[in-house]
DNA sequence: TCATTATTGAAAATGATTTTCAAAGTTTCT
DNA sequence: AGAAACTTTGAAAATCATTTTCAATAATGA
């Protein structure tokens, strides 16, 4: 698996000529031993904690690059820090997530997906991709908000 | 139409408190006057054609207060510019943009919406809002992109 | 090895938005 | 109306995520 993702991008930055360098390998390996949506803050933090010296700037180019060869996906949620997860080929979802808490939950819906496609083909458009993010109160904020007034 | 919104808006301001100032009034014109979806700087530009000496700050002051009466939405394309369109109680769309010219066109689905609900009750999340941006090539620019490569 | 070219880190630049603050304006009370 | 109390304003400064610059360093291929 992420074997396989490391070939990936191999194979991307031999196509583009890229260079192998330390740093970007330290930081493919961080990006893909987690989990979790994690912003570029995160990222940097994580990979200064084991590799002091590598820069900002360069975690903040490295990601780039891995959106480029497909393997991250850049999510902009409304707290003005950039994200990124994993993406693999072919998978897709979107996201559910707290207002109160910032909790991330991840669906997939297939009868959206097909209406999305449906509405950009009504106006003549060829759909690229799409950005659908539901926001409201997870389980746990409800509960707490509940207890708090009784 | 603007007059009722007019009035929604002292209705706001005199519930918070806000005292009514001309800068506010010709904003709130021009905000009005427009079928669009402006960025604060075009909204800026609009307000300074006719009332220079208003200045940006009291733009950026102000379109946050219509966002909380009521009346405008934010919108946060990927360009780096948030952008203001008119809201009206009860009314929502989302948006199909043109990757290419940024066209923006308004839709409604009932269906997405309602499927939307499902799946954050399905998560147990209270749903208060959501974002979807459909993101493609309006039919002008793929008849263009078609006749380049012919 | 050597020449070429890409990459890096630190610091500076950018650019949208927010904050600061003194001056100006609005409201309230007398 | 006049004065005190409080809000709003504009200009400039500050903020803050991200991008760019650039000299030094590293990777590549002949
Ligand atoms: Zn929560
Ligand atoms: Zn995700
Ligand atoms: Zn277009
Ligand atoms: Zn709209």
């Amino acid at each position: 698996m992420i074997a396989e993702k490391k070939k990936a991008f191999n194979a991307f930055a031999a196509k583009k000529g890229l260079r192998s360098t330390r740093q970007r390998e330290v930081i493919l390996d961080i990006f893909l031993s987690t989990h979790e949506h994690l912003s570029i803050e995160e990222l940097y933090l994580k990979v200064r904690a084991s590799n002091p010296g590598i820069g900002q700037a360069t975690v903040y180019r490295t990601l780039k690059l891995f959106v480029e060869a497909g393997l991250a996906r850049e999510l902009t949620l409304s707290d003005g820090h950039t994200r990124y997860e994993h993406q693999m080929a072919g998978e897709h979802h979107d996201h559910l997530i707290c207002l109160n808490c910032n909790a991330i939950i991840e669906f997939e819906d297939e009868t959206i997906e097909r209406l999305q496609k449906e509405i950009a083909e009504r106006h003549g458009f060829k759909l690229v991709t799409h950005k659908m993010q539901l926001c409201g109160i997870c389980p746990s904020c409800r509960k707490a908000a509940i207890e708090k007034v009784s």
